[in-house]
DNA sequence: AAATCCGACAACCGCATCGGA
DNA sequence: TTCCGATGCGGTTGTCGGATT
């Protein structure tokens, strides 16, 4: 807890008369200090949450309603959840901004846990930060393309990951994995165009049968397979309801211009699933899925650039992540780290892989904007 | 070791909306 | 119907601590 450093407002006046002005004059800002954290517990603990001013001026504590309010809501709540925002919870808020745009409280009513503020404060650091060095509006279309494209699919990487990770150390709850499907449908349906309406409520889209919510997220899953042996590390995943699947992630969107709809399917089974036309997606219970356009050679490469060469501007192609393995064949390559042969023992550290990935991407849409006449 | 930079996040501010008198 | 206080929301700023030079 941060101590006193706020700015206590000068309390000196002549004519101390008037209450309001005298109370005005006592308010304190900046950080809470313990014993006003106290206080407000203890006094919404007795009376409940609201009347914010009313509890301002009874509690005893020297702040603004709005102040208390703030204080109770971002941060002294029980069931505020602290600590990183998860993978799941990052794609959450990527998925829901790209449908409701800053609408920030709308946004944390999805997460439990997590503030509007947390939610706002994000996305300002992380993920305007790359937008930045893009040189691109965090709200245009070719950055929300290089999210799709990019961003989503490795957080669908470290959610395997993480999925895996929990199986196999026993943490408990132990997290289903998420279906990679019914994260493709998500994707799918939740774009703007491709998706229809844009106030479409997300949890909206969820299948009733073997739907289910982990954590209050909206996402659906299906049934683990408690036996590491069937874990999704194995390429296939064991479920009642659905037929097995091979392990790998698929996005499906349609750009802001109807351009699409494009794919991304990520193989992080190394087995180079790639899936080119609707017989083969039938097989495995995705039918339904837009896996996009038949020449999915356009998009046969693994960078963002590529991507955006391709749906902009044409170009030339370039590599900027190692490993060169087979990456499915659709539309915009995966680039999962070393192509096919996805590495589940990775380190939390792939954000910073994702940041040097866009980084370097930065420095070519440069070059490409001129191109473009600088006009994204 | 000190200075500077920068990311993360808590907190504030202004405006909009809502609801009751 | 209008007014006004309470509350909510989103943008912005301030502060702190770790990283870098």
């Amino acid at each position: 807890m941060s101590q006193r450093k706020g700015a206590m407002a000068a309390a000196v006046t002549s004519s101390k008369h008037h209450e309001d002005q005298e109370m005005m004059m006592e308010l304190r800002r900046g950080p809470w200090t313990l014993e006003e954290d106290n206080l407000l517990m203890n006094y919404i603990a007795c009376h409940g949450e609201g009347r914010w001013n009313l509890l301002a001026r009874c509690s005893g504590l020297k702040r603004t309603g709005k102040s208390c309010r703030l204080r109770w809501l971002n941060y002294l709540k029980p069931d505020i959840k602290r600590g990183n925002l998860t993978p799941e919870e990052q794609l959450l808020i990527l998925e829901l901004h790209s449908k409701w745009g800053n609408r920030w409280s709308r946004i944390a009513q999805h997460l439990p846990g997590r503030t509007d503020n947390e939610i706002k404060n994000y996305w300002r650091t992380r993920v305007q930060k790359q937008a930045r060095q893009l040189r691109v509006d965090a709200n245009s279309a070719v950055f929300r393309d290089a999210v799709r494209c990019y961003w989503m699919p490795r957080l669908l990487e470290k959610m395997a990951a993480t999925s895996s990770a929990h199986h196999h150390h026993g943490e408990l709850p132990p997290p289903p994995p998420l279906h990679p499907s019914h994260v493709a449908c998500m994707a799918s349906s939740s774009s703007p165009i491709h998706g229809g309406s844009h106030e479409q409520d997300p949890t909206t889209h969820a299948p009733a049968a073997g739907s289910g919510s982990h954590g209050g997220h909206y996402y659906q899953r299906y049934p683990v397979d408690p036996s590491p042996s069937t874990s999704t590390t194995s390429g296939s995943t064991s479920a009642a309801a659905l037929p097995p699947v091979p392990c790998f992630s698929e996005l499906s969107w349609v750009d802001q211009y109807g351009y699409g709809p494009y794919s991304y399917t990520a193989d992080l089974d190394g087995a180079g699933v790639s899936f080119d036309d609707a017989a083969a997606l039938e097989s495995l219970g995705l039918d339904g899925l837009d896996l996009g356009p038949a020449d999915s050679d356009v998009y046969s490469d693994t960078t963002l650039l590529d991507y955006l060469n391709s749906t902009c501007a044409g170009g030339t192609m370039m590599t900027m992540m190692g490993g060169g393995g087979s990456v499915g064949h659709n539309s915009c390559g995966g680039a999962m780290g070393g192509g096919g042969d996805a590495d589940y023992g990775r380190p939390s550290s792939s954000w910073r892989t994702d940041e040097l990935v866009v980084q370097a991407s930065a420095r070519r849409l440069g070059d490409h904007q001129h191109q473009w006449g600088g006009g994204i």
